[in-house]
DNA sequence: TTGTCGGCCGATCGCCGACAA
DNA sequence: TTGTCGGCGATCGGCCGACAA
């Protein structure tokens, strides 16, 4: 999965420790947060805290519901006495990777007339102009065939039109399927992105159903949740 | 599962041993039967066929295609030098429980019609008089409600109406339902059973695909086809 | 600028009898 | 007796501009 599409979709309170860094691992917060038990083994007393170095990360999304996750494979570090001392990133807080070239990216929250049955898709003008293709606006009404490609790589093709009076942007023919098989409600969100390579991608971010997320959760984990 | 209505579904070619009769079991025929691979760990030779005692069966039905099937525990038995001898009934040929009592069913393949989406399905006349709740013909149109419990148990609505020039017996609203849900297509047939407690049963059976059946035979093995 | 609504048109669903195999 | 067909009315999907927040 593309770090790109990756951090639009989760969005930007979501910062990933660089790999090498140092990060604490909370493994109190960790099982609180899982759904699964944690398997802590044998180890008789967990401390509150614990020194690491990121040594992996993967990006990932949920092959069900399209939600992005990340698994950090964390390596204990010995002297977790003296961690306030000096040496490189702590905590990630520091320009990271991610920050360093963002792409064109727009995220939505679909109204209740977005995720109607049947319905058609507001395409804020922002978004359209500058993340969609160029339209053509000599074109009566202008419209074209947008297509993006989601996390998984699928292709969706939806058709963008602009009419209406005021005028505004809109997807039409496309959008009701893609609401259907993504199985969007008001109060998800949708993510466009223009790649480097100039393609369209489109992701989601689907509403928190309440507190610790629902059993839908990716990989038994709450993704990126707090701690 | 009901053993009348897996019977039913099963059709009248399928005979299931009775528990403790002994039968052979034909391990190279099973093998090339299965669609897994069939483990017989480590033993050098597996001789032709194996005298056997059925200690255990279970009537099942596949979650996904309702196809039923049965999983049979047998127990190998030492003396199968002199297998012709005497004793209690080979191969369940002699007359079985399941002969002693059966119940009124009866199965129709589907046609086209029967099939097409938006359509209904005709009823044979045999099937609406012996099998259905009795109609009331004075009523114009002849019409009622069917409640059928599938092999899960779930409870299936059907309207029941006599109609037509000529006469005959439909099931109408409903009916695409219950083929779209269970993927029904023409050639398949489907069973109904009334129970000995009165209620109405209904099954399916699907049409075999090919030789050897397809992949979606239910636990790798064909649901007791031949050896 | 954009969320919601009612209008409206075309496609599909699904019930019907006619007719013939 | 029952399989297939065309008809047709009801429903639904989905595109549209009006209007107001």
């Amino acid at each position: 999965l593309d770090a790109q599409l990756w951090y639009a979709c989760a969005g930007g309170m979501v910062q990933i420790p660089p790999i090498n860094t140092k990060v604490f691992y909370f493994a109190q917060g960790h099982a609180e947060h899982a759904h699964d038990k944690v398997d802590f083994g044998n180890f008789p007393r967990i401390p509150p805290l614990l020194l690491c170095r990121v040594s992996g990360i993967k990006f990932l999304a949920d092959s069900e519901s399209d939600e992005v996750y990340a698994k950090i494979r964390l390596v204990p570090l010995r002297n977790d006495c003296d961690f306030d001392c000096d040496e490189d990133g702590f905590l990630g807080m520091e320009k990271t990777d991610q920050s360093q070239e963002k792409p064109a990216s727009f995220a939505k929250t679909l109204t209740q007339s977005d995720a109607n049955n049947g319905g058609g898709f507001s395409v804020p003008r922002y978004c359209a102009e500058t993340i969609f293709p160029r339209l053509d606006y000599s074109a009566e009404p202008p419209v074209q065939t947008i297509l993006a490609k989601d996390v998984h790589g699928e292709i969706w093709k939806f058709r963008h039109i602009y009419r209406g009076t005021p005028r505004r942007h809109l997807l039409t023919t496309g959008w009701s399927n893609f609401v259907n098989q993504k199985k969007l409600v008001a109060g998800d969100s949708i993510v466009f992105l223009r790649a480097d390579n100039g393609d369209l991608c489109v992701g989601i971010r689907r509403a928190k159903r309440g507190i610790g997320g629902g059993p839908e959760s990716p990989s038994g984990w709450n993704a990126l949740g707090g701690n």
